[in-house]
DNA sequence: GATGAATGAGGCTTCATTCAT
DNA sequence: AATGAATGAAGCCTCATTCAT
């Protein structure tokens, strides 16, 4: 029950947004009454965090999967391919999650408590750069700026392709990605 | 009056994002009536859209400017550079409206009737890749790709450093972002 | 419910008008939310209409029911004893929505989706006519003519005895409304 | 200046209804400020009062001067033309007026000060009536059930032809009229 | 006297939430 | 436990009116 409504919170939110998402659409893409969301989830909020929650954990369990006990340049190309494949899978409910976190005030951004999960997510990454610099495999900037330099760039990639402004296929960019992240693009 | 406007909408919009954000905060602010509001709007959309074009046209603005007659190389320092400052001097908007230009979706930018600006900004920063290219400094990647992967990850960094998730001092981020990308990672 | 809020409303409407009435009058006065009313109608707007539907609908089915199988000069006198009665009983309802069935514009008859209706409604009066001249006992004016004549005076005095204006009881004025129609006033 | 405005209010109120007529279309139509109005009248209330009272003060005097010292019979005939004749010259406002009384409270009603002014006018109608039947012209009808009778049926007919509802012209109307009012239907 | 930019009260409407069944 | 009709707070916007120039 209480998954089936997330389920469909998760479709309603992909679809409208969180604000143009409303509870009683919800509702009825689960097959339940309004009242008995509310006996699940605090309210269309919690139903949102719930939401968030769950695709990040997804995500996290999916890409620290994909790289562990991989060797550092395996682990990075992992990742890459990993974060292409789950973004362009929830692609719908990334458009509007990026969106939405800046339509909620900062008091509510605190709200999700996924501050300290997203620290957490970022330390896991970094360690695959750690053992990298350890290999002597890259060189030694800081590991955390690397992952951060890097998740950026795969996000506006992988977003710039949804939009098709981007002609090549999903295989050649990711191997740029990897190439300009490893090598650098000065000759 | 127009202009006191803006910036009281600027303010209020990057403190609680768009919905948080009430019509009547953003006529206290500038210290005018809501109706006055009205003549020179016509209404909270076209407010919101009126702050991110003034937003974002400054910012190409300047990075155009920065950028320009700087042989590519140097053009990519004070591109970083300039886009570092510009994030950080708006940090309270982009961390509303964008964490990335790309989350708003395609519809929400031909709202804005920025679609357009978009790519033609984009090609702009491209050329300065181009040049690299012919000059023989720059490996033979995807201009536009090395744009997107490079706007990326300066703007995850902006955010992050933004949100205090980073310890060094900017400009030694800078110099790391500078590095990666030139050189790449790999040893 | 939908019924409470209809009389609500008829009455609201028929004591205020339309732009002074507050959906928040009607609201108290049907002793629901405000919220409650748009449950069961889109707005303002609709519910005024089907105040007006259910009224007019009202009025023919009754004149029309008084009228049939009868032969015309009885005819002619129930349609004015009805429409008197009708009338009066909604005098506050008429004094606001018609002194004049013609009152509204076209265009607000077609708002109303009432402008076949009110065709369909004089060509049926008509019809009382046109037996009449058939049978010979009334003489050949265009029928039309006679029927806008007749529902005018009726209206007009239904309305003037309404605001006080006629000493005489109803009975007295119904006759000679019929007397005059009849016979005319030259001796 | 105050006239300008006068005849500027009467054309807006006209064409839009109290209600859609906004003070600053009025002020400019009658190419002058605001504020200006503001000197002449004590509102956009007071303002649609005088245009009321100019229009029927003007009725009033074409018609009694229509109908005066002339024998009963061709005063009636000149009634019925006059009336005919002021209604459609100035048809875009009644058809407003008529509409507008309706959407105004009772109180507002009241603030127009017109019933005595209207109890005056139709008493100078009657007094046509009244000497028909002193010189054995007309029969024994109470005098003033016999204006607003006609007044009605005219009020009826004019708006009717004027929202096309009648083929005839108007001088056949005109001639049914008198002819039903002083010969009745009955054959 | 004339102007018209600025005012701000007040209305219609939406929708998350509640609670009697 | 589930329902969904009813609730009512709160927001955007309009426009008659004012008043400094």
């Amino acid at each position: 029950m209480k998954d089936t409504i997330l389920k469909a919170a998760d479709k309603i939110f992909s679809t409208y947004g969180y604000h143009e998402a409303k509870v009683a659409m919800i509702a009825h893409e689960a097959g339940v009454a309004v009242g008995t969301i509310y006996r699940f989830f605090s309210g269309k909020d919690e139903l949102y965090r719930e939401v968030v929650r769950m695709k990040l954990f997804e995500m996290e369990k999916r890409i620290v999967s994909a790289i562990s006990d991989k060797p550092p340049l395996d682990a990075l190309r992992a990742y890459i391919h990993e974060a292409f494949k789950f973004f362009e899978e929830n692609k719908d409910f990334f458009k509007f999650f990026l969106r939405d976190v800046g339509t909620f005030s900062v008091a509510d951004l605190e709200k999700f408590g996924l501050s300290f999960w997203y620290d957490n997510f970022i330390n896991k990454l970094t360690k695959m750069i750690e053992k990298g610099k350890k290999e002597g495999i890259f060189k030694d900037f800081d590991s955390k700026i690397v992952m951060l330099f890097l998740s950026g760039a795969v996000k506006n990639l992988v977003y710039s392709e949804a939009k098709g402004r981007i002609k090549q296929n999903i295989n050649s960019i990711e191997e740029t990605i990897f190439k300009i992240v490893t090598e650098g693009i000065k000759r």
